[in-house]
DNA sequence: CGGTGCCTGCTG
DNA sequence: CAGCAGGCACCG
């Protein structure tokens, strides 16, 4: 589900709820969401400490906490992260609750169970496979046209699939990789190696503009995606091109089509996007 | 690199 | 009932 804008939104929506709580316990009905620990082990380590801060890595949440330590949270597809009070109802599928001081929760949902947690000392986070490997944060100045250009390089393969991959840049996801390519008129099959400086500085642009849109818009909801306190984003109505399926392009007279691109359903103008010759 | 598996639920 | 879903690790 939910790509850079959505986890920086559950993100800023916990923050000021979350920090200062503490954790007065822990019930975990489906163990092996828990990477690292034995639910015994994460009760032990995690009762009576608090939240200082949370931090977002890619589409990783690192909830920071006394003592040095760090939960590590990744919702992969399904997962759900809702701050709630004991007394509201406890959805279908809710895996994971940690008690917090004030009589309230925070419960990890997850239909799919791709996510998971990992929880250690802070120095230890590394070990999340991933995690250690993530390029550059999009809206950060790191990621600029030198850098694209210089990973571009001798690169065959795929242009969405580079956009895909967490160790180009961290957060993209199929949503936004697909109205970024849009934007900037780039089609998902394109060589990266064959880019022009133009083309990249225009891929650059629409990647942060769209992520920050999503971001400004707080995600968008198709059906499971919700902030940390159950409130839907709005940018599937900014939609250009992802779930537009048969529809007419925003762009031009053409319509969205539908095409396999490194194995995910992947939405294009072929009039807006041209193929071209790599 | 592409293909597959991990899961459940929804849609056509 | 098959196919698809916002992700990613692993396999050959």
């Amino acid at each position: 589900m939910p790509e850079l804008p959505e986890v920086e939104t559950v993100r800023r929506s916990l923050l000021s709820t979350l920090v200062g709580k503490r954790i007065t316990g822990v019930n975990v009905s489906m163990p092996k969401l828990l990477r690292n620990l034995s639910a015994e082990q994460f009760t032990a380590l995690a009762v009576d400490r608090h939240f200082v801060d949370i931090v977002r890595r890619g589409k990783y949440l690192l909830f920071r906490l006394s003592d040095g330590y760090t939960l590590v949270v990744h919702l992969r597809m399904t997962g759900q992260l809702r701050f709630a009070t004991c007394e509201e109802d406890v959805p279908r599928h809710t895996h994971i609750v940690l008690d917090l001081s004030g009589g309230h929760q925070l419960r990890y949902t997850d239909i799919r169970q791709f996510g998971f947690w990992f929880f250690a000392r802070n120095e230890e986070i590394a070990q999340v496979a991933g995690l250690d490997k993530l390029g550059p944060e999009p809206l950060e100045d790191d990621f600029s046209v030198a850098y694209i250009m210089d990973r571009f390089l001798g690169r065959r393969g795929k242009l969405k699939a580079m956009l895909l991959d967490q160790t180009f840049v961290a957060g993209v996801g199929n949503i936004y990789a697909d109205e970024a390519l849009f934007m900037a008129r780039l089609h998902p099959l394109r060589t990266p190696d064959s880019l022009t400086q133009d083309e990249v500085e225009r891929l650059r642009s629409a990647l942060r503009d769209v992520l920050a849109a999503g971001v400004k818009l707080r995600g968008t909801t198709f059906s499971d995606y919700v902030d940390g306190l159950g409130l839907s984003g709005s940018f599937q109505n900014q939609l250009l091109v992802y779930g537009r399926t048969g529809q007419p392009c925003r762009g031009c007279a053409g319509v969205v089509e539908r095409i396999v691109v490194a194995g995910r359903g992947t939405h294009i103008c072929s009039r807006c996007q041209p193929r071209m010759v790599d």
